[in-house]
DNA sequence: CATATTGCTACGATTATTGTAGCGACGGAG
DNA sequence: CTCCGTCGCTACAATAATCGTAGCAATATG
């Protein structure tokens, strides 16, 4: 794919160095939301993650928590286990609100 | 593409049935939250949209606009256009909150 | 008629994700 | 010490999602 050739390919999805546009398409990858959704309570080993992603391959599930730990939402503990940084904490809670909603949605 | 049609939608990502997990689904696919955000003021046409998510491909803007339009979310106005429903203003609602952060959070 | 717009689709090429298997490192038990 | 289990993490081929380009039918305007 060089169709845009000689750009430095920054951020999928976001060219316009907006913030927004970054963390939208950050968010928008998969599994990325629901990461943050299950680190929300206490920090989780890699394996009980998997788990509670529904066995998802650890693949991308360790390509989205390298992805978030770059972006500083999400950090490896010195003991082992993957944790929300306080940032990551924040963002978190803009997630939670979206729990009710679901319910109320259904679908 | 898959549309939808009978009843297991198989939701991908989600297996369980919660609510909440069918949505951090639906809004961790590639352009379903910068469409609610590109949409979060007035309703766009499917190209104005196009245009906004920075000439991202038809092909799967549609397969959003079908997806966020079967949640719920999203609808096509009688005169053309596409613009969120009550419900999705809503939703909208839950990721205005994520401009601000995204300022903060910079990179 | 020509022209431009609307929403929307086809289709090959490119990426992202999946699923399975396994690595080296660390630690506890025997 | 060796054996065993778990840790974070990676390789690899197969599959699914997305991209990029082109174009359709329908509608409207002149």
């Amino acid at each position: 794919m060089a169709k845009q050739a000689g750009q430095t390919r920054s951020v999928r999805g976001s060219r316009s160095g907006r913030p927004i546009m970054a963390l939208l398409d950050l968010l928008g990858r998969r599994w990325a939301l629901r990461i943050l959704w299950e680190l929300r309570e206490a920090p989780l080993t890699s394996r009980a993650l998997r788990t509670a992603c529904d066995e998802a391959s650890p693949t991308v599930l360790q390509a989205r928590l390298t992805e978030l730990r770059e972006a500083g939402f999400v950090e490896l503990g010195d003991g082992g286990g993957y944790g929300l940084t306080t940032l990551g904490r924040e963002l978190c809670e803009m997630v939670m609100p979206l729990h009710r909603f679901a319910e109320r949605w259904k679908r």
